[in-house]
RNA sequence: GGGCGGGUAGCUCAGUUGGAAGAGCAAUUGGUUUACACCCAAUAGGUCACAGGUUCGAGCCCUGUUCCGCCCA
């Protein structure tokens, strides 16, 4: 059924003027209706399936979806197109800490809390949130036009997903690979939650180095009235030191960096050598007394105790080789209860751990008076009292690095926790094998390297969070200790038999369960049609940024329980930025709603959208001005509609690019133009001409095409290969270029002027006829290029063509043109060139002579042979005309008097100027193009002279040069002539 | 500290085994010829960051310098 029967849009009524808004919608809703966008379980096609990077349920679009939902929907149209069996699968995540800080807030705003409302209940004001919000970001992904499979929708607490995760968390248990351990994890004081290590962000801040003494006590616990120097950034954890570690062997120590550092310098290039030198003296001069004495008399106090200021409490000093004797005072302050480094050495020396903080980053009982502080309280008053009562040394400036909350933004603490971690290493290395097997292919290729070294230093990975908001931990307890983990609620402990249980209170990480994502949703562990059709996925297509937290663990996770690659290939794309190339972030106030540039918004709307989006800590006036006077200046007019087409191609056109995406409404608005010509272009010039029956094939005309229309024809099939070359190789802005490309510079810029004659009757019916059915070809063809592009206006214009029988039901579901397909005229390209070429001579003759614009000329051409003559002659009817305004053509063999000129290939063509032109002008031109021609020439001169070129450059490239040698010698000749002509005629 | 990416026209960026520097936008000039002013024609604009090297030949390969951005520790 054609799409205009169905009614939607009669052409007569509206087909003036492109307007986007008035269809793509409805289009979208045809074909949803239509089934276009389902898969089949089980086809004799071959498969090929993408499942989307599940977006956060309670979230909205943004110009990252935008970009990763038009690369997929790209890919999966075109495939589709080619007769595979695609499926798209749609799904969104629960987004475990985004979504509950979201409630939570919420909740604080109705002056209530998550712990005063319980668990259970807390548990539903969430579902209600989900289900309040949920539509919103599947609809703005149809409002993009992404052709996904709805009716495989899933969500990441979906039953059946739920079932995998604790499949997934059992198994792994079961098999070792997955334990429960007292660790130092990173903590979110805000999220009150661990955190893994990739939730982390480090950044370097402006601090404080203090230098604290920590007196030597003798056998009795009396001071001996020395003390050791430590220094720390975070004096308030000196309330957790349990230990001072020192060096025990300096000198040997030293020397061994020393040796290494003077090695080091050898080998340094010139630009090193000054820095390398320096580190060499550096570690020199602690190698003399007194620092080395006072090192040594540090090694000798190991076994000894120091007394902790402020607590009272005696330390030992321990030797550990993590204390450097190259750096500081040589002796550092140990808290295995805060700091990683420190953790480890309290392992090596079996130190106790204190734990100083409380769940809300508030310092606990353990310290005493300090307790209830908050760690910056905290560190005023340690400062104050350690100088009060003498400790402290000195204090220098210092930066250092802090860990913030990915999420919050919140300082995060090292915190002593009892959690679940996945033992990564087995699984990585399986990942890693994979890859560099090629079983699965990262692209762009300089991502494996990342890759790899992620994977190569994978730590264990902590699962379990403090939140509700997630897939519980199928983990109980009983009273004796044990642990019993189980796919259903167990009754009693599985060793003990104890029915004294409790469940585990903890969720697992978000993205425990969306590294199952390419298989849970296609049904697994059940062995459905569904999972063995599209299980490994042919393709994952996402942000670099989640290159580990989710492409990494996606791998792990398919490879053990599937023991297959999840996908085949990996596309990684670029970050979307502003135009100035900073992230789109809301409390910068520069984030793009992509519907924003779809629809269009007034600026009133746009402000107050702005305004409201500010996360809170941005409300100050003055920053929020900034922010709003920024959005005014740079959209002082709103935005204007645009369409999802116009916004499609262009995100296509940018998808190659690097790692940033500067996106800017310019190019948006140009590409727009683009969808605007190619509704102008068919609805008035091609749609018009059409009956209601299709014209035959242009073929069937055989010998009888023009050589115009062998040209477009060859055009479009060098088209056609390249858009199926370089989508095959992810290359979607070259694509996208070649459909450009084609249509407005090749079709509507030529093709399109030259047929004017014949459209308008002049060349016969015949012609006429002819002429129709290669514009009903070419832009049938062309529609298919154009539509995993823009999918909408391409529906459109496509359901306007008349039908033949057995033709698809849409356009989106037609077949995929192949370049084998369609004929190429190489001939007729040729010629076609000398044709444009004398066009265009004739067009800057007159625009560089400031003909008027409404006068006639005549051409006269000296054609040097008797192909370009009779090229020429065929093509008469388009030399003539509305493209040159010229009236009359005649071939001689003498110069015509009084008259520009213009080299063109294989002749030269002369244009009578007398009464038109200034002659003093054409002399500047001319010799400004001649200079242009003597350069080349030169070049090219130069290159065939140098005898090393000829013997060692491959015979093609010396014949093409040569080529070009005479054409460009020919050239400079004309023009020489030409400029004589003209200055003898001034005279 | 280790690693990665980038520096090409005024702006945003292409440039796929090294073989005459490209596009879009912006600019200048001229244009209401019956598809399109979201348009048409013509024009101008580049020591491809810098310095070396390899090569007959380098935007592309190698080495170093510098600036910007990102990731990891």
């Amino acid at each position: 059924m054609p799409f205009r029967a169905i009614g939607v849009l009669p052409l007569e009524s509206d087909m003036k003027d492109y307007n986007p808004l008035e269809f793509e919608e409805k289009l979208y809703s045809w074909w949803e209706a239509s089934g276009f966008f389902e898969a089949k379980d089980t086809s004799e096609a071959p498969p090929y399936c993408i499942v989307i990077p599940p977006p956060n349920v309670t979230g909205a679009l943004h110009m990252g979806h935008a970009l990763t939902n038009v690369i997929q929907d790209t890919i999966i149209r075109w495939r589709r197109m080619q007769g595979y069996n695609t499926l798209w699968l749609p799904g969104t995540d629960h987004a475990g800490i985004a979504t509950q800080a979201v409630v939570e807030r919420n909740l604080r705003r109705e002056g209530t809390s998550r712990h005063e409302l319980g668990r259970e209940r807390f548990l539903e004001e969430v579902w209600k949130w989900k289900e309040q919000y949920g539509a919103r970001i599947t609809g703005q992904l149809r409002r993009l036009g992404s052709s996904l499979d709805w009716s495989r929708e899933r969500f990441t607490m979906d039953e059946g997903l739920s079932g995998a995760v604790k499949e997934v968390f059992v198994r792994l248990y079961e098999q070792g690979l997955l334990y429960r351990d007292n660790r130092l994890i990173n903590w979110c004081p805000s999220c009150r939650t661990a955190l893994s290590n990739l939730e982390v962000e480090h950044e370097g801040h402006e601090g404080n180095f203090w230098h604290i003494n920590y007196p030597v006590l003798d056998e009795a616990g009396n001071p001996t009235g020395r003390h050791v120097t430590v220094a720390t950034t975070r004096p308030e954890t000196m309330l957790g030191d349990t230990a001072v570690a020192v060096h025990p062997d300096p000198r040997k120590a030293l020397q061994e960096k020393l040796h290494k550092a003077e090695k080091d310098l050898e080998g340094a290039s010139d630009g090193e050598r000054a820095e390398k030198q320096a580190a060499v003296e550096a570690l020199r001069a602690r190698m003399e007394d007194p620092i080395l004495n006072q090192l040594e008399w540090l090694a000798s106090l190991v076994g000894q105790k120091v007394l902790l200021p402020l607590t009272g409490r005696a330390i030992p000093v321990v030797g550990d080789f993590h204390a450097d004797p190259a750096l500081g005072t040589g002796a550092v302050k140990i808290t295995p209860g805060h700091d990683f480094n420190d953790f480890e050495v309290g392992k090596r020396q079996s130190l106790e751990r204190i734990n100083i903080l409380n769940e809300d980053g508030s310092l606990n009982e353990n310290c005493g008076a300090y307790a209830g502080l908050t760690v910056a309280q905290a560190r005023t008053r340690v400062v104050e009292d350690l100088t009060a009562q003498g400790y402290l040394d000195h204090v220098e400036p210092r930066d250092h690095e802090v860990g913030h909350c990915s999420r919050c933004d919140t300082v995060v603490e090292p915190m002593l926790s009892l959690q679940w971690f996945v033992d990564a290493k087995p699984l990585a290395d399986r990942a890693i094998a994979a890859v560099r097997a090629k079983r699965t292919e990262i692209i762009p290729p300089m991502w494996e390297k990342v890759f790899y070294h992620w994977m190569e230093n994978i730590e264990d990975w902590c699962v379990s969070r403090q939140l509700w908001w997630g897939h519980r931990i199928p983990a109980w307890y009983c009273t004796e200790g044990h642990t019993t983990v189980a796919r259903e609620e167990p009754g009693r402990c599985s060793v003990c038999g104890s029915e004294a249980i409790t469940r585990d209170e903890d969720v697992l990480d978000t993205w425990f369960s969306s590294a199952l994502w390419p298989f849970s949703t296609l049904g697994w562990p059940e062995k459905t049609p569904a999972l063995s059709t599209f299980y490994p996925n042919a393709l994952m297509e996402t942000g670099f940024d989640i290159l580990f937290f989710w492409v990494a663990r996606m791998m792990m996770m398919g490879l053990h329980f599937l023991d297959e690659v999840p996908f085949e290939k990996v596309f990684l794309h670029a970050m979307v930025r502003d135009n100035e190339g900073r992230k789109m972030s809301k409390s910068l106030g520069n984030t793009i709603d992509p519907l924003d540039v779809i629809h269009g918004i007034s600026l009133e709307d746009l402000l107050a959208k702005v305004e409201a989006a500010l996360p809170p800590e941005s409300e100050k006036e003055s920053r929020k001005k900034r922010i709003l006077d920024g959005i005014r200046k740079k959209y002082p007019h709103g935005i204007e509609v645009h369409g999802a087409d116009a916004l499609r191609f262009t995100l296509a056109v940018m998808a190659a690019q690097g790692r940033d995406v500067k996106l800017d409404m310019a190019r948006i608005s140009g590409y727009r133009a683009f969808a605007n010509k190619v509704w102008q272009a068919v609805t008035g010039m091609v749609l018009p001409h059409l009956s209601d029956a299709r014209p035959a094939s242009p073929h069937d005309w055989g010998d009888a095409l023009e050589v115009t229309d062998r040209w477009i024809l060859s055009r479009l099939s060098v088209t056609v290969g390249e858009v199926n070359a370089h989508m095959e190789e992810f290359r979607l802005n070259d694509a996208a270029d070649a459909v450009y490309r084609f249509f407005w510079h090749e079709f509507c810029d030529w093709y399109l002027e030259l047929a004017k004659q014949n459209l308008y009757g002049k060349g016969g019916e015949d012609a006429k006829d002819r002429t129709v059915a290669v514009l009903c070809h070419v832009t049938d063809t062309f529609f298919h290029l154009l539509h995993p592009f823009m999918p909408f206006i391409s529906e459109k214009l496509w359901g306007e063509l008349p039908r033949r029988q057995g033709d698809a039901e849409a356009l989106m579901v037609s077949a995929f043109p192949k370049a084998e397909n369609f004929p190429r005229f190489p001939e007729a390209e040729e010629e076609m060139e000398l044709l444009r070429q004398t066009i265009a001579a004739v067009r800057t003759i007159r625009g560089e002579n400031n003909v008027p614009p409404g006068a006639w000329v005549k051409l006269s051409i000296h054609a040097t042979d008797r192909a370009t003559r009779a090229i020429l002659e065929a093509g008469r009817g388009y030399l003539l005309g509305h493209l040159t305004r010229a009236d009359d053509l005649t071939f001689t063999d003498e110069r015509p008097p009084r008259c520009a000129a213009s080299p063109i290939r294989g002749g030269e063509l002369f244009i009578p100027l007398e009464g038109l032109v200034n002659f003093d002008d054409e002399i500047v031109r001319l010799r400004k193009v001649l200079k242009k021609a003597e350069k080349d020439l030169e070049a090219i001169e130069k290159k065939l002279g140098n005898p090393a070129f000829l013997a060692k450059a491959p015979p093609e490239v010396i014949a093409e040069n040569q080529a070009r040698l005479e054409e460009n010698r020919d050239r400079v000749g004309k023009l020489q002539n030409s400029l004589e002509h003209f200055e003898e005629m001034v005279r």
